[in-house]
Formats: structure tokens, sequence, C-alpha cells
DNA sequence: TGTACATCAGTGAACGCGCGTTCACTGATGTAC
DNA sequence: TGTACATCAGTGAACGCGCGTTCACTGATGTAC
């Protein structure tokens, strides 16, 4: 208990800092948001020398990129659960939708982290694209599931960028003043994004294939 | 000639700085991205001190608005100009949807201001709640126009919300290499964004009413 | 029309700050023999 | 089992930097009389 910061008496060697500097990450730019982490923030939080991480990241580029794809990880975890205990293949894809909003607005930081570092590499992180696992195949699938024509590749690759894109518009503005008459309408927040996915009809999408 | 920067001789009183320095910041935003953003820059880029800006904006912030501000008038524009010129109103609502797509492809940086400043205030700029001439309540009418019953408010409502949405999504996506073959497959990304609308079936909402 | 003076809109130097990164270093660990 | 030594993973001081903001100032403008 010699160090104000860690609970334990840390030994000169931590043992896994890799790890606790991405949860150090985590955890400062959800209390402080994004513009308030920087490199040596982190190394505070996670009580280290401003030097260390540099023996675990090239620099300040690689260790957001590290807790972005950590984010991407628990987004996929979180749709991948909407659409094993949604009811119907139809009702999955709204509640994908929920899911995925809730994350963002669960994780608001992380989630801003992560379609930043996605913006500047023009691109969705690796995982969503040749990977078969990918929280964006899984949308994919899901409206196969629902009917859609899986031979129709084109079609079927709208309606999911479609899907996609309402989820994540959504996920940005959840918090906005302005719909704060319609979360008290519908009975909550959740209850108000799964109105939008209903309203956009998404399940209606896979009907005109 | 006696200034670098400015190309007329500029007198110690500028004339209309205020104009000048949102006009900088814009010109800054998109030409070194959201990042390279210091008031220090903006005043470099104005051809005036630093210490100058402070005599029209209380703070960075205050500038950052401004620019903003000026973003939303612009797609308030452009929105109003797709909606008057779209064939039908069926149509109005994809082609206001592609001139908000293209709007944010066009000014990135502005757009993403836009988008930062509104996140941190948690509500749409003042423009979009009561004032009829709105954005939002453009899209809003567009749906009346189409269809949609105006005395379902709530209905009303969550599809702008969710037609609005959508847009975001795909403003903030529309760059990402994954859809390079779909833009090259419909022929161009304005065909893309129309195809993502179509497919989404906005004027279809309006038939469930 | 002329002049005194208040006000306005700039200047440029300075402040303290936290940042990313580098450096020479040292303590801890693990491995070859 | 012991020991020499290479390697690894930290330290902490220092670097230069650009930032937001403040300050006392000064040049330009406009207005009252």
């Amino acid at each position: 208990m010699r160090d104000s910061q860690a609970a334990e008496a840390r030994p000169y060697h931590h043992g896994d800092l890799r790890r606790a500097l991405i949860d150090a990450a985590s955890r400062l730019l959800e209390a402080e948001g994004p513009s308030a982490l920087s490199l040596r923030a982190v190394a505070r939080e996670a009580g280290v020398s401003p030097a260390a991480p540099y023996h675990h990241f090239k620099d300040k580029g690689e260790l957001l990129e590290a807790v972005a794809g950590e984010g991407w990880t628990l987004l996929d975890g979180a749709i991948a659960k909407a659409r094993a205990e949604a009811a119907t293949p139809a009702d999955a894809l709204d509640e994908i939708g929920v899911a995925y909003v809730c994350f963002a607005r669960e994780n608001p930081a992380i989630y801003r982290v992560m379609y930043d570092t996605a913006r500047d590499k023009e691109a969705f992180p690796d995982g969503m694209e040749g990977n078969e696992d990918s929280a964006y195949c899984k949308v994919r699938d899901t409206f196969i599931d629902a009917g859609a024509n899986p031979n129709e590749v084109q079609e079927l690759e709208l309606s999911t960028t479609a899907a996609w894109c309402s989820a994540h518009g959504l996920a940005e503005m959840a918090n906005f003043k302005q719909f704060q008459h319609l979360k008290d309408a519908l009975g909550g927040e959740t209850a108000f994004f799964r109105a939008v996915f209903k309203r956009l009809g998404l399940a209606a999408i896979r009907a005109q294939d």
C-alpha cells in the first residue's frame, strides 16, 4: 500500500501493463471525455511513468486503436447476443439496432473513439470485411434469416448498410434534448430506440426481394 | 502588399474581422482537419494577432459555435433546394437525404464540428426546435407532402427522426473503403447514396399511416 | 468646420500549462552453462 | 543448484512545442460641442 494509486504493493514489473493501459484509457475516456485523453494521463491513471506506455505501444495512436478494437469486440458481442435472444428473425433486426444504440449510450466516449479511428482509416476495422464473424456480417445474415434473397448480393449489402447507418445515426443523436418528450411518451429510452427501428421498417425491407 | 498574408494592404481596422475569422476557421478545418484547429492558427490564417479574435468571440468555443452555425445554415439551404427541385414528394425524401450526405461529403470537417458542438450541447442547434424554417421541420413537412397523416404527430416525429439518423449515419461512413465496390457498381457516390435511401424506403414509411 | 476626447479594434509580448516523445538509467527476470 | 549475463520493462528528468488567454499598449474612428 505504499503507492497511492494501486491497491496492491505494485511490483516493479507490472505483469500486464498493456491490458492495464487499455483499461485505464477506457476509464478515463468515459470519465473525462475524449478530449481529456492524453498518453500522460493514461500512464498516470495506470500508476506508471509517462514513458512506460512506449514499451507497449508505438505511440498514442496505437493505444487509441487498441481501445477502439476492444470496443468493436464488445459491440460484436452485444449484437450477437441480441440476435440470439430475439423471438423471430424480423424482430432480430430491430433488436440488434436497439442493442447497438444501447451499447453506444453506455460507452459514449469509447464509441466515439471507435468511429474517430474508423473515419481516420476510412474503413470499418479489419474485422468487418473478410471476417464472417464480424458484426456487419451478422446483420447481413439476419436479413437472410428474415427472408432476404441471399443471391441478390447488392440488395443485401444495401439493406445492411442502410440498417447500420440508421443505428449509427441514432446512436450519435440519442441524447439530444429534442427527443426527450418522445422518450417520455414511449416509456423510456430503449422503447424510443425500438420505435425508431420499427418505424424504419427494417424487417419490411426484406419483403421487397 | 506589404503583408505576406493579405492580398490588399490591410488597414489597422479590419472591417469585418468576425466574418474573416469564421471563414479562416472553415478554410483551416477543411485543409488541416478538426484537430489542427486552434484559435492561434485561425488568427494566423486571418493575418491577425493571436489576441485579436477575443474582440469578437468570448473564447475558442464561441468561434467554433459560430462556424457550426454557419454550417447549419448551409445545410438548411441544401435541403430546401433538394426539396424544391424533386419531381414528387416521395422523391423529395430520398433527394433530401442525398443532398444531406453530399453536403457532409463536401464539407467533412465543418460537418464534424457541427455535430461535435451539437453533441456537447446534447441538442440540435436552436434553429431545429421551435423554428418552422429549420431543416428538421422541412423533412417532417416533406413526409406530410408525401402522404403522412399530419395529425399523427408521434409517428411523424419518429419517421423524421429515422430519416435524419439514416442520413447522418451514411454521411459519417460515406468514405469507408468497404463501400467502394458498391459505388463502382452503382455508377458513382451519389448513386450509392440514392440507392441506400431507396432501399430504406423512406417514402414507404408514410404508406403505413 | 475644427477640435477634444471616449471608445473601439487592433498589437505583440508574456504567462503557465500539459502535451508527446526521447534519453540514459536501473531493477527484475529468465536462461545457458 | 549456482552463477553470469542478456534481455526486458520499468523510471524520472528533460526536450521543445503550440496552445488559450491576459495584459498594457496604441492606432483609428466617430461623436459632442
